[in-house]
RNA sequence: GCGGGAUUAGUAUAGCGGUAGUACGUUUGCUUCCCAAGCAAGAAGCACGAGUUCAACUCUCGUAUCCCGCACCA
């Protein structure tokens, strides 16, 4: 029995990891708000990310670039041209053509004069720039972070003299004016994407296309998605981003299907070769060597961080039974669990339980990476229970023996068994 | 954006043209209480806006959001 979407959203809710947007005005669709333990799950993917990806290379410089650019940025990129294109729809069987491509009858089904007016469906959040709200001051939301770091490739060529390859790496929002936002985070108007692109000479692209395929993979299994959960998907000419050369996707399997969680690109200089023509500014790069200079190809891995956010919970997503009653619990890793540890008093009205329980709770707070949560309300099953459905990996209770020889139970998340340890010497592996 | 369905407390659900129920959760207290125990007390809800009606959570229309299909996903 595979877990429902609505189980997760349930539990999102319920514990306060994700809400829906403006909800107390009906909400908005297609975006979503993380409250407290959503977004420590997200930061720890971020963070785990920065590791796996960025800092343990000394050729890849994390940036972090403005949500809004110079419209000409749009425009070289290819992104406002691909979307100004205007649709019909036929009023018959709703199918959607440019208007510059049919002419009265249906391509579809067949009918005459089914096509109302001619409309822009741009996937581009507009907005004005300044007071004038005219056609002068249109720019966009980016629909991707990729050209804040290819508008800035020059500027780290002067700062850092990099070797190539090397990579520019970034972690931001993006907007997309999604038409029909679905599947809970999957698709929504706000998301987050983890990325860089890794400057290449383009005799070199299959290999290190292969090579961050690779990291990819590795990369799900460092997260704990099973492999069987991961399918890689070539995509066809026709399915590919215009300025895409080769583009490998990479499918998760969700509650509602499978579906993108992750991307690699052959950009090729389709972008730089682009930005230096409408910019004017020289976007090549001079090998130290004093061979010719030439404009980089590009590879570009990329990773919805709000995707991942899905996949990590629906994989962790997990019911049992105790004693005969249900038990949800999310069966994260621990780098990824939003609390490390939770330290609770058997009892919460015998003054010295709670004392001791206080001595080990700061304790940790100072050991402990990550967040160790206090809990002393109701009996002890029921805060078990709490912390099985937030994914806490370890939770010590100190009772009455603790009192005489300083020892605590240590209970494990997924077993549920206790081991009795020194308080001095916990360890929470 | 199209077609269909749905929306009642934090969650899951019952219900009726005439004062809104249940379960779990939650809050407070009692309890040497290790896997949502027990007892007592409490807070909390008909998505929003119009219309019909003496009276609307209930009927009608619109809007929003969610779910399912289609399309879209550069």
């Amino acid at each position: 029995m595979s877990v429902k979407l609505e189980d997760i959203v349930s539990l999102c809710k319920r514990r306060g990891f994700i809400y829906q947007g403006s909800e107390i005005y009906g909400g908005l669709a297609g975006t979503y708000d993380y409250g407290p333990l959503g977004n420590a799950l997200k930061r720890n993917l971020r963070d785990e990310w920065l590791k796996f990806f960025v800092d343990g290379w000394d050729d890849m410089y994390l940036v972090d670039t403005a949500v809004l650019m110079n419209r000409k940025v749009w425009q070289a990129s290819g992104h406002e041209q691909t979307f100004h294109d205007p649709l019909v729809e036929c009023s018959n069987c709703h199918m959607r053509f440019r208007a510059d491509q049919v002419k009265d009858k249906c391509p579809n089904c067949g009918k005459e004069n089914t096509f109302g007016e001619p409309r822009q469906f741009n996937m581009m959040l507009k907005t004005n720039i300044g007071p004038i709200d005219d056609e002068r001051s249109i720019t966009y939301l980016r629909p991707e972070t990729a050209q804040g770091m290819f508008v800035n490739f020059k500027n780290v060529l002067y700062s850092y003299q990099p070797d190539m390859p090397f990579g520019i790496a970034q972690i931001g929002k993006s907007f997309r004016n999604e038409i029909s936002p679905r599947d809970f985070l999957f698709r929504t108007r706000e998301f987050e994407i983890m990325e860089f692109e890794f400057f290449i000479k383009s005799e070199d692209s299959d290999k290190y296309f292969e090579k961050w395929r690779g990291d990819m993979q590795s990369w799900f299994k460092h997260l704990g998605l099973p492999a069987e959960k991961i399918h890689e998907v070539e995509m066809g000419e026709e399915d590919r981003a215009h300025y895409s050369k080769r583009t490998i996707d990479f499918e998760y399997d969700y509650p509602f299907g499978r579906a993108e969680i992750s991307g690699l690109a052959d950009r090729t200089d389709f972008d730089l070769k682009n930005h230096q023509e409408k910019s004017g500014v020289n976007m090549e790069y001079r090998p130290k060597d004093g061979g010719a200079p030439f404009i980089p190809h590009v590879i570009e891995p990329t990773w919805g961080l709000d995707r991942h956010v899905l996949a990590v919970l629906a994989n962790a997503y997990s019911e049992d039974e105790q004693g005969g009653e249900k038990r949800v619990f999310l069966k994260l890793p621990a780098k990824l669990a939003p609390v490390k540890v939770a330290v609770f008093p058997l009892l919460k009205n015998k003054p010295e339980l709670v004392k001791k329980a206080r001595e080990v709770y700061e304790m940790l707070k100072k050991q402990v990476e990550g967040e160790v949560m206090w809990d002393d309300n109701g009996n002890i099953g029921k805060r078990y229970r709490r912390q099985d459905e937030i994914g806490t990996p370890h939770c010590i209770t100190i009772d009455f023996q603790t009192l005489d020889d300083d020892t605590v139970t240590i209970r494990n998340r997924d077993t549920t068994e206790q081991t009795r340890q020194k308080i001095a010497e916990i360890s929470l592996a």
